[in-house]
DNA sequence: TAAGTTAGTTGGACTGTACAACTAAGTATG
DNA sequence: CATACTTAGTTGTACAGTCCAACTAACTTA
């Protein structure tokens, strides 16, 4: 790393960023959060990921912070938490050079509802954007978040992370879909997950006004399970 | 980002760390400098990856720091800089708190014969690791590229950053073998790489000892292709 | 009882890998 | 100069899993 001894030069501000996907009212959803308004700030009332610095003091490691930060806005744990990427540049943040070390969370739809910050919102993701302006270089991230869990979606189980405990194949091919942006084959999708040893049926049924539907639930605490292929040849 | 508009808090160090993979003498091996031995810094006379703390005044982003520091430890510029993850801890350096933005590189064999500083050395990947110990958690972040390069290797073209301009398909297979340890079938490969768009024959032939073979040439600067399949079925 | 909707299965076509045997083209050897 | 040896490249059969479409199953509502 350093070659000289010296460490009292400029440092760059250090920051993490959480990009929170969940699935509400059948689409796919970032949760957001307004920047204060005071004239001092960069981007006031502008919408952002949540985020901050990293506390040297009080923060372990850099996904430790991630945690805090997620836990500070949503109050929940997430079940999945994975490092994204990291931006810096000169350009990014106004007050200097500055990184931030961005992650994306996948959060239960059920997960979404209780309590959220003021200052916290749900967006619908449409396309690889959200409708506000986002502050710094949060558009990117995002979509860079956004390609991320679609290409993982291709070929592993990271949208059963998307589920609450127990659910049926149909609403897990739908959270494909919704996901992916595009229908899948039924009958394909359900021998892909029922060979892959990931979910086991329980002794219950889905009832509604139709045919009642298995549940199943993942089976114990599974990192998520890589498919051999992608699901559509994407010609 | 920050709540709050005070800047003059502690920051953490901010480094940028290379992993450079390149296939030498039939074997994966990575490129390491040797740290300077004096007492004043940590880890003296360990080995280390290539890296170092990035400079707020000359560097515009992380991905041209990354290329700065590998360009003065390698002479080259390298075909491909991926960034792989980044690492910060309040215990990975005993001078504070600090941030790690790692990138892994891919060099042919022909760009690592060279002028190489004079404490770099190429070292033989042997599992994920390497023989000598390294400084800080360079050997956690080396087994993360390793890891990286190899599940990238089982569904895109990845290695063809690592094959001279022209290169025959056994050549080509013979480097997928390498990286990912384990021999693969040859028709198959042959008929997965013809039918990716990805190369091309050029009109010449390898001459050997034997029958010659076809050599080919990357098509037009391609991105990395995507498959839809993995080799084998890891099961 | 019939119609409508969603759950779940079945079977044939197709794609691409696995495996193995084959042909092709060169060098080295007797 | 024929034969063995080696590596390049092809061919054919089996198989796994998706694609597509039609089918059966189970429930509600009219």
């Amino acid at each position: 790393m350093p070659e000289k001894p010296e460490l009292d030069f400029p440092r760059p501000l250090t920051t993490v960023d959480v990009v929170v996907f969940a699935i509400r009212s059948d689409a796919l959803q970032v949760l957001l959060v307004q920047r204060p308004r005071a004239e001092t700030e960069p981007f006031p009332g502008a919408w952002a990921l949540p985020g901050g610095f990293v506390d040297v003091a009080g923060d372990r490691d850099l996904e430790a912070c991630a945690a805090r930060k997620l836990k500070d806005k949503t109050g929940v744990v997430s079940p999945y938490l994975e490092q994204l990427g990291s931006w810096g540049s000169a350009m990014r943040d106004p007050r200097g050079w500055s990184a931030t070390h961005a992650y994306f969370a996948l959060l239960p739809e059920h997960a979404t509802g209780g309590t959220l910050a003021p200052d916290a919102q749900w967006f619908a993701v449409e396309g690889e954007k959200v409708r506000p302006k986002l502050a710094f270089d949060h558009a990117e991230i995002l979509q860079a978040a956004v390609q991320r869990l679609r290409s993982k979606v291709e070929y592993t189980s990271l949208p059963a992370y998307l589920m609450p405990q127990e659910f049926t194949l149909p609403e897990l091919q739908r959270t494909y879909e919704i996901v992916l942006d595009r229908p899948l084959e039924k009958s394909a999708f359900r021998t892909r997950m029922l060979a892959a040893d990931l979910i086991e049926p329980v002794a219950k049924m889905r009832k509604g006004p139709n045919r009642p539907a298995q549940l199943y639930r993942l089976k114990k605490a599974k990192t998520p399970v890589f498919f051999t292929r992608t699901f559509n040849p994407p010609g």
